[in-house]
DNA sequence: TTCTAACTTCGACGAATATCGAAATAGATG
DNA sequence: CATCTATTTCGATATTCGTCGAAGTTAGAA
């Protein structure tokens, strides 16, 4: 069974992790896992290609904040816990704004302004 | 005095604030603003045409991470405020992580796999 | 008004990214 | 073995991004 290969937790870089969670699909595939879940690569249900999907996935392997287990021919994918050991709080933080965030968005399309324009 | 736009606290995007973050050009700018001071464009040190650098402050600015005020010739650049309202403790922990994350990059460069290699 | 300083905008370029479908791979199953 | 399934890799395309230098803008100085 050859598994996919995983930065060091030396190797996680900031900048990466943040690129990592600055697309809207991948931060919806972080979302999916943030019950510590472990779900395998076709079960995330994102409109995209499964050659899309795979290569989001691989960003987020790459940039040290999923784990990939291959059992079979899935692959099974979790967050790695090591983020929050180099990063504390930033994945919890960024995932309790992702949906506040896109309620927001929704708000501001319907009412643009929002209900508490300034000026 | 003609000032240039800045977006609305609604429409201030969490996704566009991660992006803008996830540059080291423009997380060096936004470190050098973090003790709430306000720089004149020109100030900041970083190694790149000036014409690069207004591109940057671009995209902090229409992200909604900085608040650009003109004077006279000048531009003066301060951190947003709001965007501390709209994602709390957000850019803290960011810019708290940023340069332990340099220095455990070049640790990594002197030392592949670090103090603490694992395995 | 002309000159200068401080930015911004524009046009170009190469590099990186998001996307797809097709082909390749690897493991399970008949 | 042949086949099916899940996923990755490859090749192509379109878009975005970071960068520069040149040109444009704006406001103060001479």
């Amino acid at each position: 069974m050859k598994q996919l290969d995983h930065p060091n937790v030396n190797e996680i870089r900031l900048e990466a992790v943040l690129a990592a969670l600055a697309d809207p699909v991948r931060l919806s595939i972080v979302a999916a896992l943030s019950d510590q879940s472990e779900h395998s690569a076709g079960a995330f249900d994102c409109d995209i290609a499964s050659s899309t999907l795979s290569h989001h996935l691989k960003v987020l392997r790459e940039a040290g904040v999923t784990s990939h287990r291959k059992e079979g021919t899935r692959c099974f994918v979790s967050l790695r816990p090591e983020l929050d050991q180099v990063f504390p709080g930033l994945l919890t933080l960024v995932l309790e704004f992702a949906p506040k965030d896109r309620a927001r968005e929704c708000a501001e399309r319907l009412l643009p302004g929002g209900p508490n324009r300034a000026k």
